[in-house]
DNA sequence: ATGGTTGCTTAGCAA
């Protein structure tokens, strides 16, 4: 069975309502992440979602952060947060199980600057990310773990290297704190499919960053083992980035054949 | 070049 799961940070579900729909209606996929919807649970539009045939399970919250699925099928057993005790009021997880596989949205926080508080909140939101998948999760079932994670993996996947290894979106520490993220076991599902480098999902607004392709590869559809190898390609729809009123990030797509 | 743009909320923060 063909299975797309897809992931978006739409920076304002209100704000990028319009191109939501349109985007549903181009791709159609089986599942879809949002993240940074920057609204509260009751303020998400469930209604034109679910005109086109979609429900969604939300994570939200007021004028920062928040996540959500989207699905054409049921979402069961959702869980949102890190769940680990540490006293964190902002919306960067939920994950829900769907027919062959279990899904989760995240939100890494982005840092700001280096040596910031935000930057050391970035770098331990993903060790205590590392340690949800550790408790709640088993590299050996199929599993896809999406998002914005707010750091390139490796060099190919940034415009300038030794630009923006002095920030937030490819400092070493960040790439480090990935990487061991991914140890748990998981695949970059969009490598798979792409060695090339050159191909990214964000481009700040300013300093006319898209028109130079001054981008990074930060948007992420990770598997584990059993659902990378069922991986049938991967896409970054750049064409979303264009036109009028863009968010600031591309949708990323991931194919799957599962049993 | 500490610039530039967008969104939320209305002056300033976050990205």
């Amino acid at each position: 069975m063909r299975t797309t799961v897809m992931t978006w940070n739409v920076n304002s579900v209100r704000a990028r309502l319009d191109r939501l729909l349109a985007l549903l209606q181009r791709h159609q996929p089986d599942v879809l992440c949002l993240q940074e919807l920057k609204v509260a649970d009751a303020d998400f539009p469930f209604g034109p979602v679910g005109e086109l045939g979609y429900r969604a399970v939300v994570y939200g919250q007021k004028t920062y952060n928040g996540v959500a699925i989207l699905s054409k099928e049921e979402a069961r057993e959702v869980e949102v947060g890190l769940d680990d005790g540490v006293e964190d009021p902002q919306a960067r997880l939920i994950s829900a199980r769907f027919p062959g596989l279990r899904v989760v949205s995240v939100y890494v926080p982005n840092g700001a600057t280096v040596g910031s508080e935000k930057w050391a909140y970035k770098l331990e939101w993903l060790a205590r990310l590392r340690s949800w998948l550790d408790r709640r999760r088993v590299p050996g079932e199929p599993l896809a773990v999406c998002g914005d994670f707010n750091v390139a993996p490796e060099e190919r996947d940034v415009h300038d290297p030794r630009a923006w290894e002095e920030t937030v979106l490819f400092h070493p520490q960040a790439r480090a704190a990935l990487a061991d993220v991914l140890a748990f076991g998981l695949v970059d599902t969009y490598r798979l499919h792409h060695p090339e480098g050159g191909r990214y999902s964000w481009w700040d607004y300013r300093m006319l960053a898209f028109p130079k392709d001054d981008g990074l590869r930060i948007d992420h559809v990770f598997a584990t083992p059993p659902l990378a190898a069922r991986c049938t390609g991967a896409e970054i729809d750049r064409a979303e980035r264009k036109g009028k009123l863009p968010s600031d990030h591309a949708p990323v797509i991931a194919t799957f054949d599962l049993p």
